[in-house]
DNA sequence: ATCGGAGGCGTTTTT
DNA sequence: CGCCTCCGAT
């Protein structure tokens, strides 16, 4: 056995997954097989020396990347064995449902996203009679973030002196708002752990004394909470082992402190450093650019990253006229390599920012490209999903203002600001929003007809309440929609809006909410509670939605990159004052880091990488003019086709007036968009399987409660499928349908009529 | 209370 | 350019 987990790793990673001491610091360089050597790590202690998997804990900082890691240890070790593997949010979550109250919040409490921490800091800032143009909401925020990055809560913050008054002084309002709520945005779930363990002594050394390992992955990413934490989490008796690479530090704009990775063994006496340096991933050519790009750094770990791959193809590099023009090459280049036979699972496009992608997607779909594109608008953030989930969220946790209010009114019950504001006044008497409701009825602080209303949406919670307890998640979540009056809503404009463009919107959020209940469904299957559904939705990211079986292209941003590896890469947008940004200034750390991210990217390509930059492209309707970017003069030119003079930087020029030629451009990108709306069902974007149908199929007048004899729950045998447990029934007579979870194919809508069901 | 239009601002990157 | 907020009209 200990042979498999040996013999197929080189010397030091084979030293990485032996090592017995307390501290271990694993410098992996790109593609140097760092996951296989932590999870081989992991496995040997398990399986060699004996070590309860609980008493193991890795973290990452991706969901995919942790379920990757879950992914391959499950084959090392089988599913019963696995530790404690998850994000650093994730982590913190599951530690705060069990402690949480130590800090006078209760168990049920939700996640605010970015969104509700905005909307959350405008109420406060409009209650403080401060104008967005005095403050603006995104500047605050970015200041609290901040603090709690560096894990500082509002009276730490005072103490240190640094920082505005004012600014403290909104922080402890937001953070006492957020307790009223019982909620916790991203930054709280890590700055409260890390409060929790300092505070209570007890609760820290149970959590101490449980782990006798501790792995963290992507080091070089950790911020001070994060580091703090890992500190608080290490007993005497546990043995850290971290794993990263200075190279790839790309979020200290999010507050990583790379001096975490630089410093480790000077906080850790007896550190033991492992360099794993073989590049086992791209051509010598790929990576002996990628590593001239990010040699003009200084204060990096020494390191020399080698390969013994061929040299492999020339990075090409290409030069277009314009932004729509560099689409349509990669459009054009990516048809050519698939008639070579090549997969379009193996192809990615990455760009600096997510406005890029438009008029690639655009330019892909023109082609009849499949592709999947990761960031941009989250599925998870759309309205009619939050919409959705904050009906969930209220119910759960009654407390949570932030949904209550973004539903009371969601569909229009003709309850508006005035009463919502009234409401609002006995929150904090009542002791939540909901409680709120009922108090301001009973003290009868409403006219007639709002009072009426408000009546009405409590007892319409309070009848979901109930359901809550009795149905699966999925049922509960399309009655909501359904007798809250929401979908009806929708389909009445889908059939009825006065525009084409409106009725197709409604149609999409149809389409949306009818795959946000095939996912509650495949969430329900496995046997997890409402509390469980909201927390995973609240930390999931598109990305972790890939599914890297499905044949299409990938297009994502260069930091959704990190950690991926793909044969055929393109990078667009090499170009000054947009890679590397013109935010991160003409030189320092910011640079650096821009550096770094070019490093990564590149660092992702196995066979072959296009580099391409365009003369100029369109920034809010207007035309900018950029030079090609240095990163390009850096990589030395035998390695390079198509490789033009270097350009001496000139700066980067914004052009308020059209471009005469901008016509020629915009006809084109027209024919382009024609040729895309008529066809090209084949270009689904979303990773989540299309719908198979509408919601539309149920109207108010049928309840979807029972029908036909069978039961929510019921075990029933499909022909072709076998058996199964309904999970869904809706409409009534001939349109009566039914979802089932199959064992063999997972869940299927069918038409009772013609399902053919026997009893299982 | 709701809707529509005008105006202002923003995008670097994400758990 | 497109999103969001504000404000005025109904």
């Amino acid at each position: 056995m200990i042979g498999d987990l040996l013999t197929s790793l080189n010397e030091p990673q084979r030293q990485a997954v032996l090592y017995e001491g307390p501290a271990l610091l694993l410098l992996a360089g790109a593609g140097s097989g760092k996951t296989r050597a932590l999870t081989h790590r992991v496995a040997h202690l398990i399986r060699e020396r004996a070590v309860p998997p609980w008493r193991i804990m890795a973290v990452t900082f991706t969901n995919k990347a942790a379920a990757e890691m879950r992914e391959r240890l499950e084959l090392l070790l089988g599913r019963d064995k696995l530790p404690w593997v998850a994000t650093f949010h994730a982590t913190c979550v599951r530690i705060l449902r069990q402690e949480i109250e130590h800090l006078g919040y209760t168990r049920d409490f939700t996640i605010y996203d970015d969104q509700d921490q905005l909307r959350q800091l405008r109420d406060l800032l409009k209650e403080r009679k401060i104008t967005e143009k005095e403050l603006k909401p995104r500047a605050l925020a970015a200041f609290i973030d901040n603090a709690k990055n560096r894990g500082l809560t509002p009276r730490a913050c005072l103490q240190q002196g640094a920082d505005d008054p004012a600014l403290i002084e909104l922080y402890r309002l937001y953070q006492q708002r957020l307790k009223q709520g019982n909620a916790l945005d991203f930054g709280d779930l890590l700055l409260l752990t890390v409060q929790l363990f300092e505070e209570v002594a007890a609760v820290r050394s149970r959590w101490q004394e449980r782990f006798a390992h501790l792995l963290i992955d992507e080091f070089q990413d950790t911020n001070r909470v994060q580091y703090r934490l890992m500190q608080l989490l290490t007993g005497p008796q546990t043995h850290l082992c971290v794993v990263g690479d200075d190279d790839q530090s790309i979020y200290r704009w999010r507050g990583a402190e790379v001096t975490n990775i630089l410093g480790f063994d000077r906080d850790y006496a007896g550190t033991r450093i492992i360099r794993l340096e073989q590049n086992y991933r791209s051509t010598r050519t790929i990576l002996e650019a990628a590593t001239a790009v990010v040699e003009k750094n200084s204060d990096r770990r020494a390191k020399t990253l080698w390969t013994d791959n061929p040299a492999g193809e020339v990075i090409h590099l290409e030069t277009l006229a314009d932004d729509l023009d560099e689409a349509r090459f990669i459009a054009t280049e990516i048809g050519r390599l698939q008639r070579q036979g090549e997969a379009l699972r193996d192809i990615a496009v990455f760009y600096r920012t997510n406005a890029q992608s438009r008029v690639l997607e655009e330019a892909l779909r023109g082609r009849r490209i499949p592709y999947a594109m990761f960031g941009g608008v989250k599925f998870y953030a759309r309205q009619e999903i939050k919409d959705a989930l904050c009906y969930l969220r209220t119910l759960v946790n009654p407390a949570d203002a932030m949904a209550a209010r973004r539903i009371i009114n969601t569909p229009a019950r003709g309850i508006g600001a005035a009463t919502i504001e009234r409401i609002v006044q006995l929150e904090s008497e009542a002791g939540g929003f909901m409680a709120a409701c009922r108090l301001v009825l009973e003290r009868k602080h409403l006219g007639t007809a709002a009072a009426q209303r408000v009546r009405g949406f409590v007892e319409l919670m309070e009848d979901f309440g109930q359901r809550l307890v009795r149905l699966p998640l999925p049922q509960l979540m399309a009655d909501i929609l359904q007798d809250s009056g929401y979908t009806p809503l929708l389909q009445e404009e889908a059939q009825q809006a006065l525009t084409a463009d409106g009725r197709q919107e409604a149609k999409g959020r149809l389409d949306n909410l009818e795959q946000l209940l095939t996912g509650m469904e495949e969430h329900t299957s496995q046997g997890r509670s409402v509390q469980d559904y909201l927390e995973q939705v609240a930390l999931m990211t598109d990305l972790d939605q890939h599914d890297p079986a499905i044949e299409r292209v990938t297009l994502m941003t260069l930091h959704s990159a990190k950690g991926l590896e793909y044969p055929l890469v393109f990078i667009t947008g090499l170009e000054e004052g947009l890679f590397p940004h013109s935010r991160s200034g003409s030189g320092g750390a910011d640079l650096d880091e821009e550096r770094r991210l070019c490093y990564v990217g590149m660092t992702r390509a196995m066979r072959k990488l296009y580099l391409s930059h365009a003369r100029r492209r369109r920034v809010y309707g207007t035309w900018q003019f950029n030079a090609p970017s240095r990163f390009l003069a850096d990589i030395p030119p035998a390695l390079l086709s198509g490789y033009r003079e270097p350009s001496i930087v000139p700066p980067t020029t914004t052009v308020t007036a059209p471009n005469p030629q901008s016509g020629v451009h915009n006809l084109a990108g027209l024919a382009d968009l024609v040729a895309t709306d008529e066809m090209d069902q084949s270009a689904e974007v979303q990773a989540p399987p299309p719908p198979t149908r509408s919601v539309s199929a149920t109207t108010a007048a049928d309840p979807p409660t029972d029908g036909g004899g069978l039961r929510l729950g019921a075990r029933v045998r499909h022909l072709k499928f076998g058996p199964g447990v309904v999970r869904r029934l809706e409409g009534s007579g001939d349109q009566q349908k039914v979802t089932v979870y199959f064992n063999s194919v997972g869940t299927k809508k069918l038409l009772l009529k013609f399902a053919g069901l026997m009893p299982g």
